[in-house]
DNA sequence: ACTTGTTATTGACACGTGTCAATAAACAGG
DNA sequence: CCTGTTTATTGACACGTGTCAATAACAAGT
């Protein structure tokens, strides 16, 4: 910038005006354009890091994901990312593989980087976020949002998916069926979407006067490879369930091929339900629960520049609906 | 750090030398003891702006991508990612939106933030990259990289897969097993991949003394939602294809649903190829090249680093392998 | 006690910007 | 020609760090 205000015969300072193009001051056109044109012809581009340390702003936000593995994931980073560039913000992407420790890191990372907010994804192998996390982020005054968990001491931000509603549609889809005998291949009870999804499951049995079997309900990980044996192990029992509710499309996916390979037909031996609409879901006709991730990471965006601009809000917590996606793994029918 | 040092009863140049550790300069215990003191009573955090203006330094890495819709692209920044752990940076995510001028306008934006390495993610729409885009990244001295495209000057290192000999694979799967009438789902011209997989499906005919018939071949995209038409039409003719090579899984996705849908069933009337193992293909049970998308993340991020280490390498191009995925969409065996 | 050498500590500058208050120039009114 | 007023331009400081050369403290050797 010193050599454009050289080259163009003025003072930095004046260069510095024309090129942020303020209005207070008054730049009479001759200089504007002769600065300009030496800008240009010196193919000078501004240090942002300056600018940023100067500002102390720095138009970034720093978003952590547990990876971007799961399509789910890469929809909510999606969602941020539009917001983020409608605020002419950049986006600072750490990965947490679903480690605690790591996320702690990567989160210091990113404060000491300076972004203006943070979103932190869940995740699904996760621990108790709250305490070390939160505390060391909110103290720092930086705002923060959480999405797909939700601290319980309620002092963030958070945004999570209707898995109270998605999961009650989705037993209740197979309820109507009259499946009475119904598995789940669980997520487990830590990360809190697969624990909301149980307890979903055993609410809906309830509420139908069914009484709990805890021999139909298998499983500890969105993630593990181990589904297809879980399933097995169902279709094994000496009363198999006609039905079949997956906390995940992954689980799913796998169960409609243990299913297959056992021999069985979907869905008249037994009808599956997945959640949380995964692309390959389409192509095994999986009826499942669409979470909108997109809409997620859109709605923890926007809210999180809300915050930004006013920090004194007092957090909530935003619920996004879900939708049910019919296909055939559970018959047709009206 | 002015605080930590008034509160340790120090100059600030003595914290700056405890807290980065410094090897060459010695500092007793004592006062060491009393710096880390006083910056974990104060919550110090460096200022990392600060710090990278004046290294001129900043760790981190520009990585422009299409969006991260495809899986394909998310895991190409999984890989990416991977490495930059590995070396300590950061990464900035921009997105081209498959868009010439925001593309350049997000790579405008990375280097205004002075990222010391720019991952250029190569979009299926994409134009005539070479021109404008990489002149201005080259002629800024910022070591850059392209993956999955390959401008024709060899300006610049590039990353991409082995379309030929992954595209020959798959011809090769489909004519040993006897069919000689193989239609082609096209990703279209432009983009670099998707021209190469056309050329492979023409030359791998041409060997097999296969007449090319320009009926068989259709298509000008990777992501059209027209692709069941497309294949629609295949079927519709006079003589239609016993096998079809899908230059995408995405289209052949679709050519599977569409073939199902229309009555024919798969392998016996139709077979099929895709190619770029996307995760719903397992389910399809679909026949397709896998192209190692977290490889080719991996392989180009080293070679920045690389190129970063030493910026006078002479450009060159890799090429990621490829692995023929054999499922039952060809029909089993041999 | 004086020099020499070693160890600890620090003052001062630089990085590239944004911004305010101050200066210089131009201009209008008498 | 002088004064007051608007218009253009600029010098100087601040942002928070890393680093070099210089100083201060101190021990050891004569």
């Amino acid at each position: 910038m010193a050599d454009v205000a050289r080259r163009a015969g003025f003072s930095r300072t004046t260069v510095s005006y024309v090129l942020n193009g303020r209005s207070d001051v008054t730049i009479p056109e001759p200089t504007r354009a002769r600065i300009l044109l030496a800008a240009e012809e010196l193919g000078y581009r501004r240090n942002g890091i300056a600018r940023s340390l100067v500002r102390n702003r720095t138009q970034t936000l720093g978003v952590v994901v547990p990876s971007l593995q799961s399509s789910f994931h890469a929809e909510i980073v999606n969602g941020i990312q539009e917001v983020c560039s409608r605020y002419e913000f950049r986006m600072l992407l750490a990965y947490s593989l679903d480690d605690p420790q790591g996320e702690l890191e990567q989160v210091r990372l990113l404060l000491e980087n300076r972004v203006e907010g943070l979103i932190n994804v869940g995740s699904w192998r996760t621990h108790d976020r709250s305490a070390e996390l939160l505390d060391e982020v909110l103290s720092e005054g930086v705002p923060c949002i959480v999405v797909d968990d939700c601290p319980p001491d309620g002092q963030v931000d958070c945004v999570i998916s209707d898995d109270r509603n998605g999961t009650a549609a989705a037993m209740r889809h197979l309820l109507q069926r009259g499946h009475r005998r119904i598995g789940h291949l669980s997520g487990g009870t830590r990360a809190v979407p697969a624990r909301l999804r149980e307890e979903g499951y055993r609410q809906a049995l309830a509420e139908a006067g069914i009484p709990y079997d805890p021999s139909l309900v298998i499983g500890w990980s969105f993630s593990s490879p181990d589904a297809a044996q879980w399933m097995e192990q169902l279709l094994r029992l000496p009363e198999p369930p006609t039905a079949v509710f997956a906390a995940n499309d992954r689980l799913a996916a796998e169960a409609v091929v243990a299913i297959r390979e056992n021999g069985f037909v979907i869905p008249s031996d037994v009808a599956v339900v997945g959640y949380g609409e995964q692309p390959e879901a389409r192509y095994l006709g999986l009826t499942t629960v669409n979470q909108a991730p997109r809409d997620m990471g859109v709605r923890a965006a926007e809210r999180l520049f809300t915050r930004i601009a006013d920090p004194d809000l007092v957090p909530e917590t935003i619920v996004i609906p879900t939708r049910l996606v019919v296909r055939q793994s559970c018959g047709n029918a009206e």
